[in-house]
DNA sequence: AATGAAAGTTGTAGGGT
DNA sequence: ACCCTACAACTTTCATT
């Protein structure tokens, strides 16, 4: 029932209670307890609207990995870019990398500045790899609420 | 002043119009006519509840790179991660891999069931590589709508 | 927990500046 | 483009089962 209510309200934030009531068989009060105490226990976390990236002029997507030995550089690291809006995601990763950074900028020219300007000006990193993204064919933050049949 | 609703909208997309109008100094009639013509224009794409992926039990994320030589692959590949939830995002990138895939999973051992059934059962797929996220440092789909004072 | 109804807010469309 | 107004739709609370 609240994995119903989850799943259309991943989808459309906007669904009202009336039609979240209609889908789930439940009256429209019933549907606003329900989703209140989904906000109250952290299950939503919010509601965001969706901004098109290359409509906000922001078409290039990149990957950059990121490695240093000295493990003093990670507080200033992790502040650094924890302040950067170019940086929607920031990860620590197993393997030969420190951290796996999602990156969006308008073009070329403005991600060799964020690696300049941004990365290499934090003292301590030694190593950067970047990956350029040419295309995204699936792009969700709708997260699976049901068990898949691949796995019992 | 878009860029400002937009701002607004991507931190809160529940924002009543009255808040939007006192925080931008417009009537509350003009923000409805901006915001629906952002919505037309395709800036807005949509309203989503944003889910705790911990909360849905869903504790393991991770990046699945994953290599092929036929050409003939791209195709069944993406229509079958194209339907899995499982698969977060789905992205052609330059280097020695054709895809990286973000991947939400229960636990290592679905993450293992995820690469036998689903991707080694896609024919062709020759290599894959998989990095386990230990933390998520930042992890926001607000996108930046102003330029860094790094890039002028 | 779920329900129906009342009361308060908010979204939206119209005409006007 | 922006504003004001009015009505419809929605959210939220409360007493009840």
């Amino acid at each position: 029932m609240d994995r119903h209510l989850v799943d259309l309200l991943q989808r459309n934030g906007q669904t009202s209670y009336a039609e979240l009531s209609k889908a789930v068989g439940l009256a429209v009060s019933s549907v606003n307890d329900r989703v209140r105490k989904l906000v109250e226990r952290g299950v939503i976390t919010g509601y965001h609207a969706h901004v098109s990236p290359e409509a906000a002029g922001l078409d290039l997507l990149a990957f950059v990995f990121i490695g240093w030995s000295d493990p003093e550089v990670a507080a200033p690291f992790l502040e650094r870019i924890g302040s950067e809006p170019a940086v929607q995601e920031a990860h620590h990763v197993t393997g030969q990398w420190n951290y796996l950074l999602k990156v969006r900028v308008r073009t070329t020219r403005m991600l060799e500045a964020f690696l300049a300007n941004v990365i290499k000006a934090i003292p301590g990193i030694q190593r950067t790899e970047t990956l350029i993204v040419l295309s995204s064919a699936k792009e969700t933050m709708a997260l699976p609420t049901a068990l898949p049949d691949w796995f019992k």
